[in-house]
DNA sequence: TCGGAACAGATTGTATACAATTTATACGTT
DNA sequence: AACGTATAAATTGTATACAATCTGTTCCGA
């Protein structure tokens, strides 16, 4: 989608967007242009551009003459973005299914041994990590960029709901990536979709059980 | 997906996208910030950020030191746009026609009214103008914010591709817009989503064909 | 004490100015 | 004449400065 952006505001971008991500940023918090300029050393031309680009992705709210915020993730939002999500994993895993380039398997190959390793003893940040990178490679191995660009924006503003699901959920999180890329390697593009789209509903549901136990604890 | 841009940037995009589509600006086409801002009497702070917002939606391709040009359509990607439309605006039609709002389906009935009025006598702007009412509407009827932005940008992009359809095929265009709706009308969700998607197939099909007639009259 | 108007501070929107990089042109060498 | 290099023009990237708008606070009146 976006081409390259140049050199300043790329990094002032992904600086804003890992913190967000992290949640360093809360859902919510204000993002003042000077604050951010002052903070990361440039000025705020790359800081407006940056946030633009953001806002673009859906993780910064940009109010007219209000300033950017970082996104607040309403039930009704992740609901959307779900349904939609849902549907183009199935998709991409078709088609992966379909193409299944020997040499993109091979990446996942790598992706999901490491990943079954850090579901057992890594962090966090590892698992964070792993997971985007799977999912990523993943949407190559469609060979559909545009495909790729939406599924790599709905996939951040999920994971920005999602971040809390626990390290329980990691394990079940890569017996189910093993299954879809299996499939892949089997050229089964019905099982293939069925299980990512279950991919998806599954992580869904888990954030929803884990959204109502935190609800309870709050009475 | 984007809020509401400030007023200069928002008008200095809308202006600059208008003239893409409308084929002012063709594809292939530099777009030097410098003339812009000064055709449009602004500086060029609103005219940067304008073509960073149209690039993250596809129609400016934006390249590291060397500015920005009019997104070239492909075949391939004209293929991969197509396929992600093809799906997404099934799934749409099937919330459609699971939620078939009153209010929305009236909306539709006025706009599929004019649509086959002006089918028979209207200008291509006109044709153009009121294809794209029918799907933003019909986009709106899902209820699903973020599918309807994804798929805003979607039909424009592939509109840049298939603005050159001729009179013959807006009258398909209309027979299959009715359709669509008497479906989501009906609440029958099957229909819907098959009609929606062979929409969009059959718009490609007749925009492959006239592309290879374009070509024999070439040699 | 409460409500509201006026002011001050903070913040965004836009313009201008400068630096860095790229592209085009001209010149000299072989 | 062809190629490569140096220089100039054009264009993008970034910073600073100013204008417009919004937010919060203080002070006055009821």
């Amino acid at each position: 989608m976006a081409t390259d952006r140049a050199s300043l505001s790329k990094v002032v971008s992904d600086q804003i967007r890992g913190q967000i991500l992290d949640g360093t940023l809360r859902p919510g918090e204000r993002l003042v242009e000077d604050r951010l300029s002052l903070e990361l050393g440039v000025s705020r031309v790359p800081v407006r551009e940056a946030l633009l680009g953001l806002s673009m992705e859906g993780l910064v709210r940009l109010e007219p003459r209000r300033g950017a915020t970082v996104t607040a993730i309403t039930p009704e939002l992740v609901a959307e973005l779900v349904e939609v999500r849902t549907l183009l994993e199935a998709l991409n895993a078709r088609l992966a299914a379909r193409r299944h380039d020997p040499r993109i398997v091979a990446l996942l190959q790598d992706t999901l041994r490491r990943g079954n390793a850090a579901s057992q003893s890594g962090t966090s940040e590892q698992l964070a990590h792993l997971n985007a990178e799977f999912h990523e490679r993943l949407a190559e191995a469609s060979r559909n960029s545009v495909l790729s660009d939406i599924m790599r924006s709905l996939r951040e503003r999920t994971s920005l709901a999602f971040a809390a699901n626990g390290r329980d959920r990691a394990r079940e999180d890569w017996k189910e990536h093993a299954g879809i890329l299996a499939a892949v390697i089997d050229g089964d593009e019905e099982i293939a979709a069925l299980l990512a789209s279950r991919h998806v509903q599954n992580a869904a549901a888990a954030f929803a059980r884990a959204q109502n136990e935190a609800d309870q604890a709050a009475d």
